[in-house]
DNA sequence: ATGTGCATGTAACTGGTTACATGATTCG
DNA sequence: CGAATCATGTAACCAGTTACATGCACAT
């Protein structure tokens, strides 16, 4: 219990919820997000749901195809969707990587959307953070900096900029639509 | 011989050519681009080192500082700029991830303005495939999308654009800069 | 005395990729 | 006939993180 992160298997489970999948299909959808989550392989995948198997969060039909490898259905369990709120509810670990965000980021997403204003607070919170670290190390190194340091760092700069923006905007539209509509979506 | 990738290693290499650097320094100097790289602990740095070391790529000086651990001084050989500029010279795999582009382009950024240039092109294709793609995902995905896989996807977008726009300013002013003073800085 | 900074290192683990093995089916 | 798609899986490998071990010096 209790083995925090592992993003894939969490987010693999939270596909899940959606509805009962294989493998197969779920390599397919993750592809379709294409670079976002990075296409993750078979050897990713199938470890995965192997895994949460074996812990109880996922349960395997096995629905035999007449000729063709027969496809192995996984249903999530009600263990799994207990696991995956606790997941989905803890924060993600600050200084995560956008690729792990946007996993939570989706699965938040599809739940409540109070844990999706939560999210992207924090992320907010974290961006700022580094933009600001990003602004200080671009007047501690000041004039001596080489010249792809300071290319590197303004790249940086834009990005953070532009997610803050964008984060900013969310926010706003998310608290507006609170107004206009409380009980929003539920799971 | 012929190890691609293999990014932290190379880069430290790369920053071995500003000065001979220990490992400690190294580490600081690291930690002060901050969230850029994340933070890489002396279990990165150290047998990064030691394999760059084994490999010829650089030599070391012990500066034995009495009482307190002795310093390890390494500096970058002959080989290890060779080996150096080929891989700044081969560009990064297209589908790379931010922390290793921005790798690439630290040391890119040092090398030569020739380089620097490409390097954002490069850059600029992969990220408007990237773009392009996520377009399609929305597309594709219509209606029947889920809340967070929306906005996920618009998250994506708005980092995509933003790198965009800042390439396209970046490779601007570089063109300009090297029409006023065309043989700029070199190794 | 306690902790922080300097300075080195190693071992175990983890999350993920790549490449392989298998095999029928359908499309060009 | 060959390539692509469906469909499963395993084993080897890799980069990087975490957590440890060591030990002196200086400031609080």
């Amino acid at each position: 219990m209790a083995k925090s992160s592992v993003s894939f298997r969490h987010f693999i489970l939270g596909l899940l919820t959606r509805r009962s999948m294989s493998g197969y299909d779920i390599r397919q959808l993750l592809r379709s997000l294409g670079w976002l989550l990075g296409n993750p392989s078979f050897g990713t995948i199938y470890p995965a749901l192997h895994a949460l198997l074996e812990d109880g969060l996922v349960t395997v039909e096995v629905v035999p195809h007449p000729s063709r490898p027969p496809r192995k259905i996984y249903t999530i369990t009600e263990a799994g969707r207990q696991a995956l709120k606790e997941w989905v509810a803890q924060p993600p670990p600050s200084s995560i990587g956008l690729r792990a965000f946007i996993m939570h980021l989706i699965l938040a997403g599809d739940a409540t959307s109070d844990g999706l204003t939560g999210h992207l607070r924090q992320r907010r919170e974290a961006v700022a953070a580094h933009r600001s670290a990003l602004e200080q190390a671009i007047e501690g190194l000041g004039e001596q900096a080489s010249a792809g340091e300071l290319v590197a760092i303004e790249y940086g700069l834009a990005i953070a900029n532009a997610e803050l923006a964008w984060l900013e905007g969310k926010l706003n539209q998310l608290s507006t639509e609170m107004e206009t509509n409380p009980s929003a979506e539920a799971t």
